[in-house]
DNA sequence: CTGCGACTTGAAGCGCGGTTCAAGTCAAGT
DNA sequence: ACTTGACTTGAACCGCGCTTCAAGTCGCAG
């Protein structure tokens, strides 16, 4: 056996996730098994940081469809990037709305309206959160 | 017929919602239906005002479910105010992640690694994205 | 009165991101 | 040799947030 070879129960417990996941991981094609102990799935460790990057664009909302296709054109650096770029755009939007939606929700710690949810500056902001 | 009530065709124009939507809602206990005109939803003009609540606080992250629940129980200004509260510091958090994905993302337009996905600086982004 | 078109219903289906199940297999410890 | 316990498989199931379907019903225009 491979040493260097992790075992799928280690890699779920470094990476946080499920042999479970892993499995459906493999089978949405993020992922590969690089040997097998007896029946059990051995990856190698560059795994880990794979699927950290997985799980971080996933955070980023691309669906694990999105993150196959990607991973399995092996795009360019250049289309890559650009990629990269109109998520940075979309993420800040996101991170806008999220914003609007916070200070609305720090409004109502703070006014005086019983129901706040009657306060015409609570509904005004709630009407902002969507749509700006 | 009450002049006031709006048609659901109406209320899904204006909300940007499905006609199938406002049914599922409907069956969730979001919003109620204040008459018919034949078999046809009508609905009361608040509910415009409910449905951008819902809308608001479904993008908030809250599940249909809870926010039924929420509508449904009534809770009393401070058990709303307390998980607003609650939710404010979630949604806090959700934007400081966002905000440091948005960085690496940034930071990929920027360095002279090719493939940058080996760049260090990125890699090391990446990790603490999810566990900062 | 007839047709149109937008609605009605309950039930089924979908895409997502997995988990859970039953039955089986294997490596390692005693 | 036997047990234990973590894995294996395919298939079924889950919650979410809806949409879609077939079949039916209504208001209204002509």
């Amino acid at each position: 056996m491979d040493e260097t070879l992790l075992d799928i129960g280690e890699v779920a417990r470094r990476s946080g996730l499920a042999p479970s996941a892993l499995r459906f991981y493999e089978r949405k094609g993020l992922i590969t098994a690089d040997g097998r102990n007896g029946l059990r799935r051995t990856y190698l460790p560059e795994t880990l940081e794979r699927l950290a990057l997985v799980t971080c664009a996933r955070d980023a909302g691309f669906t694990l469809t999105e993150i196959a296709a990607f991973l399995r054109a092996g795009p360019s650096d250049a289309v890559l990037r650009e990629r990269m770029a109109a998520k940075e755009r979309e993420v800040d939007e996101r991170i806008a709305q999220l914003t609007r939606l916070r200070d609305s929700l720090r409004h109502a710690a703070v006014c005086d309206h019983d129901p706040f949810v009657e306060c015409p500056d609570f509904k005004r902001a709630i009407r902002r959160v969507s749509v700006p």
